[in-house]
DNA sequence: AGAATCTACAACCATTAGGTTGTAGGTAAT
DNA sequence: ATTACCTACAACCTAATGGTTGTAGATTCT
């Protein structure tokens, strides 16, 4: 997912997904790229699940999945916490210095 | 900076450095791979300003750096909030359908 | 001083990523 | 029916990744 979001063709395609539905040929026409290239980044956003795929005659239909991105703020709001708990944790050390000098 | 996340080992490495600090010998024998592996990876991640290293005598302790995660978190964020533009412009869409069946 | 420890860095190797071109199969338009 | 368009996929190339080993520079311990 991390490594989806890690290439700058990928998160472009993502913003433009999100903000309406393209079809890949669309996306394709705005980068400087072959269209399967755009085909592969596409592929990778749909491996993983940041964006679907949906046929719709001869197109397919490209769009974002917010779920995912969710799921990624989520991991990193997780990190954070992990370093909230270590704050916290210096914050009962120094408590416990106040509260008498030595170890209880 | 997303490419730095996107190894396990190196989120691995980023939670330890975010609960306390440690020198790189220290991390390195939690992980099952060669000492310069994982030299490699905290360099990635300084790279990326996940983390910065500070010289103590002969080891080089490494600490995990929120700020650059907030950074991620936000532009996780700011993507969330294309996708909520994009419902607003669908409920603006429904709202003028409403208000009299043709575009004004 | 000498041994042990922590780090930096280079050279190398296998695999993956990002890109290309080319071919082929459906669907739509004329 | 034939042409144009959208997509899928394979083959190939180059550069970057993630890993290895080996060598060398500082710093600490005995």
């Amino acid at each position: 997912m991390f490594h989806a979001l890690a290439d700058a063709t990928r998160r472009d395609i993502l913003v433009r997904t999100l903000e309406g539905e393209h079809n890949v040929s669309t996306l394709a026409r705005r980068y400087p790229m072959s269209f399967a290239a755009v085909q592969k980044h596409v592929a990778v956003l749909e491996g993983a699940g940041l964006v679907s795929k949906q046929r719709k005659g001869r197109e397919q239909i490209v769009s974002g999945n917010v779920e995912t991105m969710r799921k990624a703020n989520r991991l990193l709001a997780q990190l954070e916490t992990v370093w909230q708990g270590r704050i916290d944790r210096i914050g009962e050390v120094l408590a416990d210095e106040h509260n008498g000098g030595k170890n209880p």
